[in-house]
DNA sequence: CTGAGCTCCTGGGAGC
DNA sequence: TGCTCCCAGGAGCTCA
């Protein structure tokens, strides 16, 4: 469900209530999501928060005894609880109990989701979850020139070059299709068959259209809420993604859904060129 | 190296 | 009303 845009908006609200606060321990109802949590998290007690950061779509809680490695899946989400504790929903696996009267709340109703302990003597950066990433999509570092360079090195279609992480993280199976849209770029085209040109207006959009969607609080399609239970207001904004057969808004041409990767992918047959 | 296909899990909506 | 089937925003795995 979430992608790069609502995990910002996510850390943005969690760094409202957690920096210098104490978590004094955790609840936990359900330990088999992606990764079985380990007991570990049990026992923690009394960390002091020192920072939220995040990489990709990976939130990471740092304490000054280790970090909580939270990644939300298709469906996971994090409320922030200041009243009706006892009021559970189903799928709520987690709480972290915090000093101040306020429970963050981990829900996940796939269960694809991740939420981790990570020592402080191991560099959670170094961890198998976040050492292959690629660049963040807002650092300066990645040039044109550079993106150019490593993404005309792959013999896939450019849209699970988009996704898989490697080059660039964080965007996932909508922004994929409205970024290519924008680009004018059809979805199955090789990456390695892009111009330098392309690639600069392609990045360009990414950071423009991520960047957009973090102002407007994300995303929501179906499900998606913030920490406080409000939609995104991004939803209005997306030019192609779940709307097949609606014209395109340049040209008019009934918008097709195809497969790519197994995933729903939404484009313009005249518009995007391969 | 690449991709296609499958897997984890639950729920909502369409169609009969 | 109820059943079955398909779909869903992520991502890791195996196999050819």
């Amino acid at each position: 469900m979430p992608e790069l845009p609502e995990v910002e908006v996510v850390r943005k609200e969690l760094e409202k209530v957690l920096i210098d606060n104490i978590i004094l321990k955790f609840t936990v109802r359900n330990t088999t999501l992606r990764e079985t949590i380990s007991s570990q998290l049990y026992t923690l007690r009394n960390l002091k928060v020192l920072k939220i950061d995040r990489r990709g779509k990976y939130l990471i809680i740092k304490t000054d005894k280790g970090s909580i490695l939270i990644h939300l899946g298709m469906s996971g989400k994090l409320f922030i609880i200041n009243n009706n504790f006892d009021n559970l929903s189903k799928h709520d696996h987690i709480d972290i109990v915090l000093s101040n009267n306020i429970i963050i709340r981990y829900n996940d109703v796939r269960k694809f989701g991740l939420v981790l302990w990570v020592d402080k003597d191991i560099d959670v950066y170094s961890t198998k979850w976040l050492n292959k990433l690629g660049y963040e999509p807002f650092d300066q570092t990645l040039t044109p020139e550079i993106f150019y360079q490593e993404i005309t090195k792959k013999k896939t279609n450019v849209k699970k070059v988009l996704m898989d992480g490697f080059i660039v993280v964080g965007i996932g199976n909508i922004y994929a299709s409205e970024v290519l849209f924008l680009s004018s770029i059809h979805p199955n085209k090789l990456a390695s068959d892009l111009s330098f040109r392309e690639c600069s207006i392609l990045l360009s959009h990414i950071r423009e259209t991520l960047q957009k969607s973090i102002e407007k609080g994300g995303t929501t399609i179906k499900d998606y809420k913030d920490s406080h239970g409000n939609k995104g207001g991004f939803a209005d904004y997306l030019k192609i993604y779940g709307k097949e057969n609606s014209p395109c808004c340049i040209c008019g041409t009934p918008i097709k859904n195809i497969k790519i990767n197994g995933r729903s992918t939404y484009f313009c047959p005249l518009c995007q060129k391969l």
